[in-house]
DNA sequence: GATGAATGAGTCTTCATTCAT
DNA sequence: AATGAATGAAGACTCATTCAT
């Protein structure tokens, strides 16, 4: 086993065993996000990541575990990198705001963090430890993060004094309904929107920020 | 009850039949909503509505057919009725606004219909039909009524002048994103909103008209 | 569900249905007995009984089921009438142990009871479950109505006297040793015995009652 | 121990390549006569021998052919040594039969030989070459072995004519019954036997002599 | 019309066996 | 020689659908 008895594995051989969870899991992502964790056959994920059904089996125990291996692995904490770039912001809260949208839309809702939580809406009630994990480790801190820029904007003048904890709410919405779009309707119709999604979340942010606007021009 | 006690057809057989592929709708929609398309056996529906398996078949042809019902005729054209409704408005168009929510939530959010809608994007992937026949029969009609609201607002000078097929989100999304909830996490975690319905809706009303208003205080 | 309600069900659907879980019963029987318990496949069983794979499991839930209700089932409480006749037998003990013999090949050693037998030797170390059923309704009560036996014997000055525990096993070795050849290497070879059966039992009643006679001759 | 330290060929690696087959027999048996052929993997027999699963292939081209060799190898013909311990035994047939006991629970009962019996009466149905083999190279010359201990007594007048082909099992079925216990429910039950196996052999001896007596006393 | 027993195609999962390293 | 990653055929079990009654 160690290094000194066997001759390290082959690169190629070991390379490809370090790879496969990953390949597995974005391809298990893809799929259980697409037609849905029931709708989804192993042996499809397997043929999706090039191996073959039993493969998967040597990488995860069952479809379960891939399922929350899915929601678990996609979720690298990144709230600390956000939470840093928040308190390092030097600019005012309204564009403070107009910077995480953009940071979202870029991280989130066109990467597979926002597929995943389209999984987690239609999985859930199925595997409550889903919900349990996905709230935990990813609404909540999501939440403290949103309050933590509201409460910027109010105690800098910028916005007017609100609930911050219905005001999460104003910057979460569009985001999420805007995955759950993407990952619906948005597959079959990309034009349904009506508009771009860049129209979209200006439209959003402007209007937002003119509601949150603590001396209306 | 049997046929050589009570005369055929009698009163309440034929009741019973004629109410069948109501209840079977109503305990598909139930089930389907809660756990999937997928993870609903059709038994289940069936002894949900206190028939057995091969009565549901008398009445859907297959599991499949009997989705596409649930979303059919849980959609019974509602909108050329609010549409009078709208037209027949009397007050300022913030207050139609505040109107629709209200409406909107009693009918759509807290009934079967909003079920729905959580159906719809977890399957329309999987069945393009149900895609098509939702985004004509209920995505279209509900912009258009929502946009005639915005042309309403802005002719009347209540509202600034914006792009209505933009704005129709504005209005749309607080409301999609509240059913999606609603049916996923809030089904195994009925606080993680953080605030109660009323005081989302009543936050996402006050935001959206301060920031609609055509002069803003 | 009630007579008065629904016809009964027609008689030839309802024999089967019936009948269906002792048919299943013996197929797995023979097919455990034979080939033993992970040799077996459910299709096997199923095909065996004359229904499909999916039957075997409306009428049990699992392999592992069908395996323990083969067991339990085929064990119905013989010993109480067995103890019965014990007590109402009017001949000497010799002859006694000879009618036991005789009655024991008859009812156990040529029926399934055997089979189970092996099948439970075979299986009791994976099924922990099994073995204490086993041992509990099944060994112990033969033992306690084979000491009975003995104890009448020499009470009636019969027998010598000895310690009734361990002669338990002079009657039931031979009985035991039968069955293990006779559904493994007898199944081969049938007549790797060498003798009939009958010969094989009467050296052993044979013999057994000469070791055990109080006053030999 | 890695090749470029220690010389090819080193003597610990030779050593350990030809005690490779012994001690995948060894595992194989153990777990074989535990859990039966079907239920064992073979990468439990690899793991038990401290090789990978691939090595146990590169000594045993199948699995089947493991269990072949495990009964093949476990019967080291003992039957010539046994054969000249009985020509040349010196006292009674009665001490010559309490002697064979012993032997036979010593070199049999409480080693895999024993082990060996029960996994061939378990799996001989499912593999008729393992019948055949046992039969021939164990069976007949035990039985061989048997007859001619009887002879032996008869002859010299210590016990009474019988048809000694039927006399060999009066003789081997408390050893081989005793095996199956040991191997099933004494595995799970080790008190189930109600006595220790030194009084289960001496009722056996005593009482099978006490029948054999040319002249009982 | 209603039932529910029966079916068998389909799915997850296991494991003997192979083979590149 | 040894490894263990990879395979895929096979098996347990499910469930939409059929159909005799």
């Amino acid at each position: 086993m160690s290094a000194d008895i066997s001759p390290p594995d082959s690169p190629r051989r070991t390379r490809r065993k370090e790879a496969r969870p990953a390949e597995l899991l974005e391809a298990a992502t893809c799929l259980f996000v697409e037609k849905g964790y029931a709708a989804t056959r192993v042996e499809e994920v397997a043929a999706r990541a090039n191996v073959s059904k039993g493969t998967l089996f040597l990488y995860y125990p069952s479809k379960e575990a891939l399922l929350k291996a899915v929601v678990r692995e996609n979720i690298a904490g990144r709230f600390v990198e956000w939470s840093n770039e928040l308190r390092d912001f030097a600019g005012s809260t309204p564009d403070l705001v107009r910077y995480a949208f953009a940071v979202w839309v870029e991280r989130i809702a066109h990467t597979h963090a926002g597929g995943i939580y389209k999984l987690m809406t239609s999985e859930c009630c199925n595997f409550p430890e889903l919900a349990t994990f996905y709230l935990e480790e990813v609404i909540k801190p999501g939440h403290d993060l949103v309050r933590r820029i509201l409460q910027r904007g109010i105690e800098r003048g910028e916005f007017r004094p609100i609930d911050v904890n219905a005001g999460i709410h104003l910057i979460m919405t569009p985001m999420f309904s805007y995955i759950q779009w993407r990952h619906s309707m948005g597959v079959c119709y990309p034009d349904s929107l009506g508009i771009s999604a860049q129209a979209y979340f200006d439209m959003h942010l402007d209007n937002l920020l003119r509601g949150l606007a603590a001396h209306p021009q």
